[in-house]
RNA sequence: GGCGAAGUGGCCGAGUGGUUAGGCAGAGGUCUGCAAAACCUUCUACAGCGGUUCGAAUCCGCUCUUCGCCUCCA
């Protein structure tokens, strides 16, 4: 089976195929840098770290290019609104550079916790004000822009395809039941800002040949996307709220100056939702990661987010986290089993496991059924195990070759290392091992003694501080609780 | 009003015509000094009403409900 990704322009699975043999362009709507990175932020960005990790896996090099936007949009009605980093940095008492810098590496910081890996390219905005100057000025020559005092607006009558991605086709229509529109110096209601001229007091604003002023907040993707992949990509990624407008302005600027088509495949991820209610900063019921983080581990809520589909809406509440926690630990019990394990002699054929896997993946990135997939080989793993024959050294191998390119590399959900020590801390990790062998002696002396008391006390009070031991019948091994 | 998505068992969440999704929680059992972990067994489903079909959670129609977008948003 080959790779299938659901295409939101042809709203159909398609066969996916590069442009270019070997090679697949891909861009990925970054945040807008004014706040802490939320749940949300945290489902988009996995959810196409695991598409490009499946795309590299299957053989594919990856461009991988992930924008920052570092220039706020409005808040309000375009004419009305305050550019929002801008107003954060009035908020904060500082300067909108300072502002957009802070929340870039606090986002950053999130996304490595959650094992996000970085893209090849990471453009702020503001970084390319020329290229997006330069688009503006192509589109001008080509007639499918305007300038009105300083502004420069898209003709959406110019391009006959416009709103094709979100199915708003029919402009006159669309008038209708809107708000009124109030600016008159556009020709059609339905165009829009490709540059604006900044009003008195706007921080963030840069020469152009219009106006001082700064670029519409669509215009960014398609210069800095067109600059390092080319005029035509083979997949962009983002949330579905910005199919309309953001994603068909997109089109329509750079299908206009290029004559070719933006881009082969769009992936739109779904919302968060709490309660049921979209979860967005506006809305005031956004989890914060940073919060999150102080009670739930990063790789849960990685493992949370890819027990859902990407194109799915993902529902939050504590219990729900709550499972995932216990769910994700019993994967890491198995794979910490399979370590421990002595050979036995029964094989154990990893390869069905493989296989609904890797269809699974090729399945427009079926996480939920991969994951399900893991917790089948977790159970078969488990029950031969249990058998006097165990398994063989070769297939207790192939089991953990399995979980570890499925688990860790693919999905990334099993990068704990077995103790929960990581590399920073491997040599006081060496240390709790030694203290802790010293302890498991004691209670496994006091058992055979029937000190019960103390062997129970030693196991209780070992718990109290998050390791837990688990008595098999190949002996005693422990393990520190997820969140610990 | 327009565009789009969806309603699955106590909760989360896959599945698009016939075959166990999976996880968490619950019940019983095996194991254990007792637990935990693990394993085995097991209970709660496909919003409603029609229709197509030998057969529908899955296709069609209607109804109800929810959500997203149409303003910045992952």
């Amino acid at each position: 089976m080959s790779l299938f990704i659901y295409n939101s322009l042809k709203r159909a699975k398609e066969k996916f195929e590069p442009l270019h043999p070997g090679m697949v362009s891909i861009y990925v709507c970054g945040p807008t840098v004014y706040g802490h990175a939320h749940l949300g932020h945290a489902k988009s960005y996995v959810s196409f770290d695991v598409v490009v990790r499946w795309l590299r896996h299957s053989g594919y090099h990856v461009k991988y290019v992930q924008n920052i936007t570092d220039v706020g949009h409005l808040t309000d009605d375009a004419d009305e609104g305050e550019d929002k980093i801008s107003k954060q940095a009035r908020l904060e008492k500082t300067d909108p550079m300072e502002i957009s810098q802070f929340y870039t590496r606090s986002f950053y910081e999130d996304m490595d916790r959650l094992n996000v890996l970085r893209a090849n390219i990471a453009p702020a905005a503001t970084a390319h004000i020329p290229e997006q100057i330069a688009l503006v000025e192509r589109l001008l020559a080509t007639g499918h822009a305007y300038e009105v005092n300083g502004n420069v607006y898209f003709s959406v009558e110019s391009f006959p395809g416009y709103g094709k991605l979100s199915g708003r086709t029919d402009q006159e229509a669309l008038q209708s039941g809107i708000r009124v529109e109030m600016r008159s110096e556009k020709h059609h209601p339905s165009d829009f800002a490709l540059w604006k001229k900044a009003e008195e007091g706007h921080l963030m604003k840069w020469n152009s040949p219009w106006s001082i002023g700064y670029p519409g907040w669509h215009l960014e993707c398609s210069a800095m996307s067109m600059k390092y992949l080319g005029e035509t990509i083979d997949i962009h990624g983002g949330g579905m709220e910005n199919k309309f407008p953001h994603h068909d302005c997109e089109i329509a600027q750079s299908e206009s100056v290029t004559g070719k088509p933006y881009v082969r495949f769009w992936m739109h991820n779904n919302m968060v939702t709490v309660n049921g209610i979209k979860m967005g900063k506006s809305l005031k019921n956004s989890i914060n990661l940073k919060d999150l983080f102080k009670e739930t581990d990063p790789l849960v809520i990685r493992f949370f987010i890819l027990q859902s589909h990407y194109r799915s809406q993902l529902d939050y509440s504590e219990s729900a986290i709550k499972a995932s926690t216990t769910g994700l630990e019993k994967l890491h019990e198995t794979r910490r089993r399979l370590r421990n394990q002595k050979p036995g002699t029964a094989g154990f054929d990893v390869e069905p496991f493989l296989k609904r896997f890797t269809d699974a993946m090729d399945d427009d990135f079926n996480t939920p059924v991969a994951v399900a997939v893991l917790f089948d080989l977790s159970k078969a793993v488990n029950a031969a195990l249990d058998r006097s024959e165990g398994i063989s050294e070769e297939s207790r191998q192939q089991s953990e070759a399995f979980l570890h390119t499925a688990g860790t590399e693919i999905l990334g959900i099993l990068n704990k290392s077995e103790q929960a020590f990581d590399n920073n801390n491997l040599q006081i990790g060496k240390k709790i091992d030694g203290i802790m062998e010293i302890l498991l002696e004691m209670r496994t002396q006091a058992r055979n003694n029937k000190d019960f008391a103390l062997s129970d006390k030693i196991r209780d009070r070992l718990l109290g501080v998050g390791i837990e031991i688990k008595d098999t019948k190949d002996g005693v091994s422990w393990s520190t609780k997820s969140g610990t």
